[in-house]
DNA sequence: AACTGTTTTAAACATTTGTTTAAAACAGTT
DNA sequence: AACTGTTTTAAACAAATGTTTAAAACAGTT
């Protein structure tokens, strides 16, 4: 009951990093607990032990990354910046997010497929979003006239669309491109100028 | 043999759809041919009497949606057409294509979730993209001082991720902004307009 | 060394799932 | 009506898969 702090921890772990990098490679119904067993070299019946079930695991996994997912995002709708140097500051930081962890993305979306599954809608991400102070600075900013009014979920979605389906269609860009690792990361990187470029291009121009 | 083009179409194609639409809604692990049956209200056995196993089934679905998915696109990028012109097409085709097709981009892509599966390589879709007419025109127009200079490969992926993401992330962008049906659909007519401004406001911005 | 609670293991279990079989139903031909 | 090839059905099969069991190994305590 004490040193299950330190050995179970160990192996507890173990079996969650095996889980993440399985479930995320290949989905729910794709990730077999024989497979990730042997990942983390561990009996079968420990994942039981430790999580009570495939979806217990699978649920205590995905919780954790929906919060990195969006907790970033949030975090930096909110920060207390001008409107201009957080758009650039948020397709940087995001991207840099996605390239340490880049199958993060298909694996949130994939849950989410065809809509069926609960188990974000608790959190009060909706309220959370729309009271962002982004939301005030893209008001505030075209009532001065200093931007063109939009939507702010037209902003964000223009923003992740931009950011994020780049490593959705990964292994598709990368066979058109012909962009291996590095290149991939290097087109990552060119976007980092582009895409805040064109978001601010839009937002400027006279209309 | 001779009613096979009959009868044998019937019950065949209404295999297909119901396999399209189970696979498109669960993937291929998510989807039991169980289910794929019972929705076609046909015998299981039927499946393999004429697929020869769930893979070719799959197989068969998935060429022509892919087919789809990209032969829209390639078309379009090889219109005759100018620059502003085409982007304000593309734009607008392409979303109507999704909108009457909204699972399709999740489906593709989670097929190459990590890349392994190989049944796409052989089409030619690199050398296919890679000489459309489109990547002459925005070297033309860049040349002649039209637009800025752009990577065909950003400008697909900017027009891609703006007009594609949505329905990639529909379910979550429905609950954070309250879409219903038809709300989603209102919102990506409004896309129509603001994506290309967007990509034109870049092009066109003085450097 | 015996005891206690925790962790790990090998094996078994019950379902699910894709596939096959063998017979029946059907439809057109002679 | 008998015959032929095609389509459909119910049932069985084998393999895969998530879960459970019961015993063993382990580690710390008395």
């Amino acid at each position: 009951m004490k040193k299950m702090a330190e050995l179970d921890q160990d192996t507890e772990t173990r079996i969650k990093k095996a889980a993440e990098k399985v479930f995320m490679e290949r989905g729910y119904e794709g990730a077999k607990i024989r497979d990730i067993a042997e990942e983390a070299k561990v009996n079968i019946a420990l994942l039981n032990y430790y999580f009570r079930s495939k979806e217990q695991l699978f649920k205590s996994i995905y919780t954790e990354t929906f919060g990195k997912f969006f907790g970033q995002m949030v975090t930096m709708l909110n920060e207390e910046i001008p409107l201009e140097v957080k758009v650039w500051k948020i397709v940087d930081q995001y991207t840099n997010f996605l390239l340490a962890n880049p199958l993060i993305p298909m694996f949130v979306l994939t849950v989410h497929r065809t809509g069926g599954v609960d188990f974000f809608k608790d959190k009060n991400i909706k309220e959370v979003i729309q009271s962002a102070l982004l939301t005030k600075q893209l008001i505030e900013e075209a009532e001065k006239g200093n931007i063109r009014p939009i939507k702010p979920l037209h902003f964000i979605i223009s923003v992740m669309g931009n950011v994020v389906f780049p490593f959705v269609a990964r292994p598709i860009l990368a066979y058109i491109g012909d962009l291996d690792e590095a290149g991939f990361r290097e087109f990552m990187e060119e976007r980092k100028k582009l895409v805040p470029e064109m978001i601010m291009a839009y937002l400027k121009q006279r209309s």
